[in-house]
DNA sequence: TGTACATCAGTGAACGCGCGTTCACTGATGTAC
DNA sequence: TGTACATCAGTGAACGCGCGTTCACTGATGTAC
């Protein structure tokens, strides 16, 4: 194959991007340039015609996983809610639901990468700050009178990461049915079902 | 070196498991065979007349720390605290210290392997049970009258997690703070000394 | 207790493999006239 | 508008390197007599 259309080949890229952050959420960023390459369809030479290097790549990676709107507000979001206390509930349903479990990919990327990041030395990792806007931004979502939304945000990142860890277990459900009851003050029993239905 | 002395042998094996559990919680389990026998003082040859293979040292890593009782309890909580409350604060407040978010090798093997064991395949992870097992016996150390303790124990893992990918931002304290504060219902506004000091 | 020999924890070179990255090459695209 | 040539996205082989794992070898330990 020759050379591709300057239309083509940036369309190629954000593709590569877009596949990236959701095999980077999913896996970690540790999935190898080949692996990501192939699932995008490419062969893996072409990764350098657009890319400086991988660290490159995850740095755009995690910042296109931030402007993902269904990582933002998955299945019925879409719309602007009615009023604040309407949208954090909202954003709690989904966030705890076995979908956003069960799809890292297409999910959170505050729960996603937060790992990667913790494990990276301070003063690398230069989509940080992308990151910590990213923090904010949702606690803010969830903020109530008394409450910046800060130790909700941090309720539901931990319930996702656990109930990730332990799938398989009835404990999994327990834990996000936990911190919807802690977060809402009006747990249901009823799990949101395990796949979009939009 | 020629053959070292049964004792001598089963002390290096332990040691080998010692720190692989530190370093697979402060790294993440892809450490490899090499830095971790290096670290140790031994020749990576030397692994397999111990251990079966990574996996089977990654299982024995991971039930290893659960056993460590500075995971469970570090600084001063060696002695059986008076009651369940006066015990529940002082694992909160260690729990979210400074010191725990920055020494992820000494810490909380439930924070420290979420991620990891959340991306291996459901039916791998032999030592799933041994996870779930620390998840309950920690939600069980935090349970008050109304609360069995699991939503607890999602925002402390959540806020630990989250304090580290931000380490050297402001919000990081900010959200150790935070659940500190939602979690006892009196923030002091203190964090606790970044080393330990006994 | 002393000697002879088997055991086996640790050594260090080597294995095949996948990693991130480079590079000579291809040929359709884009441009200059 | 048509022709000639430069550009450069994508290809696929190759690079050095570190990974998990194997193996012939060493020599102090452990044991049999």
């Amino acid at each position: 194959m020759g050379r591709v259309s300057k239309a083509q080949a940036q369309e190629n890229r954000q593709h590569v991007v877009a596949t990236a952050s959701r095999m980077f959420r999913e896996k970690g960023t540790a999935v190898s340039i080949a692996d990501l390459m192939k699932a995008v369809g490419l062969t893996h030479g072409a990764f350098y015609k657009q890319f400086d290097s991988k660290e490159d790549l995850v740095d755009k990676a995690i910042a296109h996983a931030f402007e993902d709107p269904a990582a933002h507000s998955p299945a019925g979001l879409e719309e602007p809610a009615k009023d604040h206390e309407a949208a954090r509930r909202t954003l709690i349903e989904h966030y705890l639901s076995l979908w956003h479990r069960d799809d890292a990919g297409d999910g959170c990327p505050v729960s996603g990468f937060a790992t990667d990041l913790g494990r990276e030395p301070e003063q690398a990792a230069r989509s940080r700050h992308v990151y910590i806007n990213g923090v904010r931004n949702r606690a803010a979502r969830l903020a109530t009178g008394d409450d910046d939304g800060m130790a909700q945000l941090c309720t539901m990142v931990g319930a996702l990461v656990l109930a990730r860890a332990t799938r398989g277990n009835p404990i999994s459900e327990e834990l996000l049915q936990a911190a919807r009851t802690a977060l809402t003050k009006s747990g249901t029993g009823q799990l949101a079902p395990q796949h979009r239905t939009n």
